[in-house]
RNA sequence: GCCUCUGUGGCCAAGUUGGUUAAGGCAGCGGACUUUUAAUCCGACGAUCGUGGGUUCGACCCCCACCGGAGGCACCA
């Protein structure tokens, strides 16, 4: 144990940063340049070794670069709401302590002018060398641009009449030893911006409205389900088995009891024991794992809601999704049109309600139908220039056309429902037609945003299926699910009817933030190794 | 996995019949300036052009391989 606790150093005066004896070092190896050749140009170039010097100096005048904390009166955001109708020269004679990032930095002789930024907002700092004292300005203006700050002083507007705090004391919270990017232009280089998002939301506003928007839509979804009496609740992401969609699963270990496990590909399962229990509503919001490709619409991992809700069905579900959608875009953008490739449009509901086999008769032209010949569905995938395989039968070929020629083609937010019985192995069979199965789903801008069932309780029916499907996983199809014969007990002890509802969250808040690639609404989005980052660029202090 | 494009100092970015010192801006450094707001002005500095090979008298530029990124296809609800 260290007998020293850094947390135990005696406080500091706020301001006073750098120690005469280093002002005359500096003025010292001026004069001595010629003797310095030895330290190479790259060295004397670097920023960052420049920033390790600065770093030093500091911690000799007594100063502790990353201090514990500082007292602050509030956000910025709250005191420019609070102030800003005050005119240009006005002294309020208010107090504010604010903290942030130092932003910008404007040196103008025995005034400098700074921007200090928090998530809240931003504000400027009028530093006056006539208020601080010589010392204390001389040491604020040491301060490099990304550093963390915190002020105190007197709320005032400028001449200009710009609101700014005149800074009576300041301190050092946090030294950058990296610079900033260009204070225009940003980081443009997609691969920094996703690799060090930490620098892409300082300097990026475009980036931070994006993120806003994401929190805001989730935000408005938990809410609208709270106010219906949903619960929120946490379900295992290592499952034992593989099951609540078609997909291939990422496979990891469990030491402790020597077993493979998969990562989660869907919610539905573990949510839908939980209405066997009695939690009649419920919903997820969660990563999914998906061991698939990388594209502008596919993460690896990505955030799925699902919710469920007992005594109702899928026209109910139409409804909420109705509902959940919209409130998540007015709190985003306060207001449901939203662009789209330069055409506006409008998520309000009520949205078109067509069923599948309708809309590729409207959109493709052709009849086909999961109750018809297996050759005739055939054929006409024949007739369309679609490929269709030996085990599919007419309910598959079905839905193949609507994949491939109909859901591309709708840009309206639209509910397409009654879905093939063969391609839904969860879903409650259709209460008119045996063919068909209660499901639909929400189609906007081409891509599927959501999808939702009469959910299936029938343990018999329930069991067929799965069987169905392991027979598949049995004949090489990595992405066909398991028998959970848990699961089946469950529904054996009683499910209630149910509607559910599940949402891709990451292509929502594409939509609302108008961006085109997935990457864009992913914080950090699964990226190749960065294997150029080494040791190497972390150089300790030179000893010059 | 395949195809196309792409990689220039901390950041933005110019640079083609391959030609000698690789523009410019921002940031940083030195100097001037007490109302700036991408402050401005003056000065000096900073790059083995993603990596490794090859072709050539000569390569940021042409060829090959590898690494990273973007888009598309394939795969995939």
């Amino acid at each position: 144990m260290p007998h020293w606790h850094p947390a135990l150093s005696p406080p500091r005066t706020p301001g006073r940063l750098m120690s005469d004896e280093s002002k005359n070092e500096t003025s010292i190896e001026t004069h001595e340049a010629p003797e310095e050749l030895e330290i190479s140009s790259e060295e004397r170039a670097s920023i960052r070794a420049q920033r390790l010097d600065r770093l030093a100096e500091l911690r000799e005048g007594g100063v502790n670069p990353y201090p514990y904390r500082f007292e602050r009166s509030s956000d910025i955001g709250p005191v420019r709401e609070e102030w800003s109708a005050i005119e240009a020269g006005t002294e309020t004679g208010a107090v504010a302590r604010l903290a942030g990032r130092l932003m910008l930095k404007r040196e103008q002789g025995r005034l400098t002018f700074g921007q200090l930024r928090d998530r809240s907002g931003e504000i400027q700092l009028f530093v006056s060398a006539g208020v601080l004292g010589k010392e204390s300005f001389a040491e604020f203006n040491q301060l490099d641009r990304g550093d963390w700050v915190g002020v105190e002083g007197e709320i005032m507007a400028t001449k200009k009449g710009e609101l700014s705090i005149k800074v009576t004391t300041w301190e050092l919270l946090s030294k950058a030893l990296r610079p900033l990017p260009d204070k225009w232009k940003g980081l443009a280089d997609v691969d920094a911006r996703y690799r060090q998002r930490y620098v892409d939301l300082t300097v990026n506003p475009d980036a931070r409205r994006v993120f806003e928007v994401r929190f805001a839509a989730v935000d408005a979804i938990r809410q609208v389900l709270r106010e219906r009496g949903y619960l929120e609740v946490e379900t295992p992401i290592l499952n034992l088995q593989q099951g609540g969609a078609t997909a291939r699963p990422f496979i990891t270990h469990y030491n402790a009891l020597s077993i493979d496990t998969y990562l989660r590909i869907a919610l539905e399962l573990p949510l839908k024991r939980l209405l066997v229990g009695g939690l009649d509503r419920v919903f997820e919001i969660g990563r999914v794992f998906r061991n698939e490709g990388i594209d502008t619409r596919h993460n690896p991992e990505f955030t799925m809601l699902e919710s469920y809700e007992a005594f109702a069905d899928y026209n109910d579900m139409m409804v909420l999704v109705e509902t959940l959608v919209a409130a998540a875009a007015v709190a985003a953008n306060g207001t449901t049109v939203v662009g789209m490739r330069g055409a506006s449009v409008d998520l309000a509901p009520p949205w078109r309600r067509v069923s599948m086999v309708e809309l590729i008769r409207e959109i493709v032209g052709v009849d086909i139908n999961p109750a018809m010949d297996l050759a005739a569905a055939r054929a006409v995938l024949d007739g369309l220039g679609l490929e269709w395989k030996e085990h599919w039968g007419p309910g598959r070929c079905t839905h193949e056309v609507y994949d491939e020629l109909v859901e591309p083609k709708v840009t309206e937010p639209t509910i397409v429902f009654d879905h093939p019985r063969e391609t839904s192995p969860l879903a409650k069979p259709h209460r008119s037609d045996p063919s068909l199965v209660e499901r639909f789903e929400v189609i906007v801008d081409g891509r599927e945003l959501a999808n939702a069932y009469s959910e299936l309780n029938d343990p018999i029916e329930q069991l067929a299926r799965f069987q169905e499907e392991a027979a598949h996983k049995a004949a090489g199809d990595p992405e066909a699910g398991d028998v959970d014969l848990d699961y089946i007990r469950a529904l054996e002890y009683g499910m209630p009817p149910a509607g559910g509802l599940g949402i891709g969250i990451d292509r929502l808040v594409m939509i609302l933030a108008e961006v085109e690639s997935i990457r864009e609404v992913i914080l950090f989005p699964t990226l190749r190794p960065e294997n150029s980052l080494t040791e190497d660029d972390f150089p300790p202090r030179s000893n010059t």
